[in-house]
DNA sequence: CTGAAAGCGCTTACAG
DNA sequence: CTGAAAGCGCTTACAG
């Protein structure tokens, strides 16, 4: 392997201005920069990044912990992260969490130890502030850039970059009761979630932009997050009440899959009798029959904004708090499309 | 951030000492020993990785390639990859392939500029030996170990780790077998698969145990990889031509589950008429309904093989050049279970 | 069993 | 505009 040493001698300069052009950083004459760069070539030198690590006191490894690489959403999410990161020349280390806030505080501890240029956390879990900031003070002290992705963390005081998961489901509830599919239920509601929170108020405002009153007996929870499991549970509760909607809105597309299960399993005709809405834009909505209409995240757009995001605030230039990708609302047949 | 020369001040020795205790390389008093620990302990010493990585001539982060963290099967393995890693003191480096050989060749170039400790290569798609066996004799020259996972790598003098597809194959085939659900079709033979290649043999071998003569017109091939547009048109192709069977095999759960949606979608019964089985244990196969019978990884057994094998090949240890992981026929409604 | 010193490969004040 | 030298934080022959 290559030195700078051996650049430089090649190009009969010293390592100093070899440094310096590779680098870009100060001016050289454009005649030593050709030298150089020829050099650098000729010999396929690479600069070994625990030198340059050690020397400039950061590395080139960003991690990203993400709440459960198993699940679509955080699958699509790490894939296109990972690519916006990789153009911008760092390198992604994976920590997979499985939803334990204890896992993600020893993470965040070690990070410090790992000499992490960066932190994202992809989670959509509950992060208590008064426990978590006093870590985040201590990153930002040592100038170690946390971004919030999908969920946003505002408490904590970081740059988050999340879809609009608001103005997403008010269009989808408002093309819902504008097809006079009323009355629309909200399925997975879910209070500790900060990613469902935004959801829930974008079928509050599409309601009352329609002059529509809430009905509470209209907003199920789920006891099992997002799970298929809870949307076919909660859907035959909802049925044995004998409750009766035209619509439901699933705050994940395994809720809205499940609860579609449960009505199918009743007989129910779907859409004729009741449409089905998602979240997320998984693969299997457009598999199952009827096929799920949805929300889906452009996640290029999303791994872009944080690769930028990431540089802006790496130079320590300031960034806004909060970035907001669109969404896409992608009609199938379970509404008729 | 401490340094080995605080610890070695604050308990009376040289970082030399502090080096030795810490790395349990050399034989150092018990006394000195229990001082540096507890000195390391008060000031909360965490060695720089970057600088042992400098010094040691070798990081601490393997990397994983990884073919599509898009499909279930990779982010399973990704997710167990990565726990096993980190349980053994190593940080894993996402890379997706995307399926690109292009970028796989780049990726491996890359290896020794960015001082990998390791890689991991999973990946079911064809890795042409002439190709890229130069690049693997660089890597083994520079002491960086190499591992194919999911795919055997034999061909490339790599060692390799991979559930047995041929017994979870042939088992399942033969279960079908024995339960009178003859004939049975091979669904998905993709001739430059290695990883479908053992799953045929299974097929082949539960046929000739029965005595059963094999039919090339019960062996359908796939144009499109293992995804389940291929399987609904391959079985809708099949039953256009009046081909006549009791079950199909998928050699993806994908495949199976969109031959499964063409079968029911021309009124056949499933499992009375025509029964399904699937390969991977992926999700929502058993949300679907009928549910899908499949044959699982162990994943858990699987990320933890990956390790073992890994820390002997970083010791220069021998390894078995291939690791074989058991799998699990699970039984589920697509087969009357 | 222990320590002083060298050196891994870079970058960056500093001096010119 | 350029280079010699120092130093990032470790580990490891080497000498004792």
């Amino acid at each position: 392997m290559a030195t700078v040493f051996d650049v430089a001698q090649r190009a009969g300069v010293s390592a100093t201005t070899v440094s310096r052009v590779l680098l870009g950083r100060n001016i050289v004459t454009p005649e030593k920069r050709a030298r150089v760069l020829e050099a650098a070539k000729a010999l396929g030198y690479q600069p070994n990044p625990m030198a340059q690590g050690l020397r400039m006191g950061r590395g080139h490894s960003v991690a990203l912990l993400v709440g459960d690489i198993e699940q679509n959403i955080y699958s699509a999410l790490t894939k296109h992260v990972q690519a916006a990161f990789e153009a911008s020349g760092f390198e992604l280390l994976l920590f997979n969490l499985g939803h334990s806030q204890d896992r993600l505080r020893g993470l965040l501890e070690r990070a410090v130890a790992l000499r992490l240029r960066g932190i994202c956390i992809a989670s959509g879990d509950v992060i208590p502030a008064r426990e978590f900031k006093p870590l985040m003070h201590g990153l930002a002290e040592r100038h170690i850039p946390v971004i919030g992705l999908h969920q946003r963390l505002d408490g904590l005081g970081v740059p988050s970059v999340a879809h609009d998961d608001g103005a997403g489901t008010f269009r989808a509830i408002q093309h819902l009761i504008r097809s006079g599919r009323t009355p629309v239920a909200y399925l997975g509601r879910i209070k500790y979630s900060a990613t469902g929170r935004e959801r829930f108020r974008g079928y509050q405002a599409a309601l009352a932009e329609a002059g529509i009153a809430e009905d509470p007996a209209l907003v199920w929870e789920s006891q099992q997050r997002y799970r298929y499991e809870a949307g076919y549970e909660e859907m035959s509760r909802a049925l044995d009440r004998g409750i009766a909607v035209r619509a439901v809105f699933g705050a994940s597309d395994e809720l809205a899959l499940g609860a579609m299960a449960a009505a199918l399993d009743r007989g129910l005709r779907v859409p004729e009798d009741i449409a089905f809405v998602g979240f997320g834009g998984i693969g299997w909505g457009q598999h199952v029959r009827p096929s799920l209409t949805t929300i889906a995240g452009d996640w290029p757009e999303f791994g872009k904004r944080v690769s930028e995001i990431f540089l802006a605030l790496d130079e320590g230039k300031p960034v806004p708090r909060r970035s907001v990708i669109e969404t896409r609302f992608i009609e199938r047949q379970s509404t008729g499309g």
